[in-house]
DNA sequence: TTTCTGACA
DNA sequence: TGTCAGTA
């Protein structure tokens, strides 16, 4: 089985999330309401949350704690998701042109070289910074 | 016993 | 956000 699917594992119950990310049980259930987080159900309806869920709450109460309004959280883990898409696009082409360089000609290699050379400035970003973030401040 | 939803402050 | 009620 591979790391990512460890993660995506749902193995906690509400009370053992709580203690893990030091919000309460009342916060989980009301970030989950405004889908901030996503935890799969038991039969029994219970919450079951995976190590994925667990980060995506540390991150939130991060921001809790430095005043991120709610709207301002869902703009950032937007981001951080389309961060971890766009280096897991970034991985995938990186192992495509492992491929492809076997028989490149040079014309072609020069393509590539040239397209990735160009893709790096937007999937190089640089992460958000404090002003990025103040607009979201109260 | 623990967790769930809904409701009130 | 905390807490209480009534359930499952």
């Amino acid at each position: 089985m591979e790391y990512k699917d460890r993660k995506a594992m749902p193995l906690f119950p509400i009370s053992i999330v709580s203690e893990l990310t030091e919000l309460s049980a009342r916060q989980i259930r009301y970030y989950e309401e405004k889908n901030l987080v996503a935890p799969l159900r038991s039969e029994g309806n219970r919450r079951l949350f995976s190590f994925y869920d667990v980060d995506r709450l540390i991150e939130i109460k991060r921001l809790i704690d430095e005043g991120v309004n709610l709207a301002g959280i869902k703009q950032v883990l937007k981001l951080r998701e389309n961060q971890v898409q766009e280096n897991e696009a970034k991985k995938q082409s990186e192992e495509e042109s492992k491929h492809y360089k076997k028989d490149l000609t040079d014309k072609e290699l020069h393509q590539l070289l040239r397209r990735e050379l160009l893709e790096s400035g937007y999937l190089n970003k640089p992460s958000i910074n404090q002003g990025d973030l103040s607009r979201f401040y109260h």
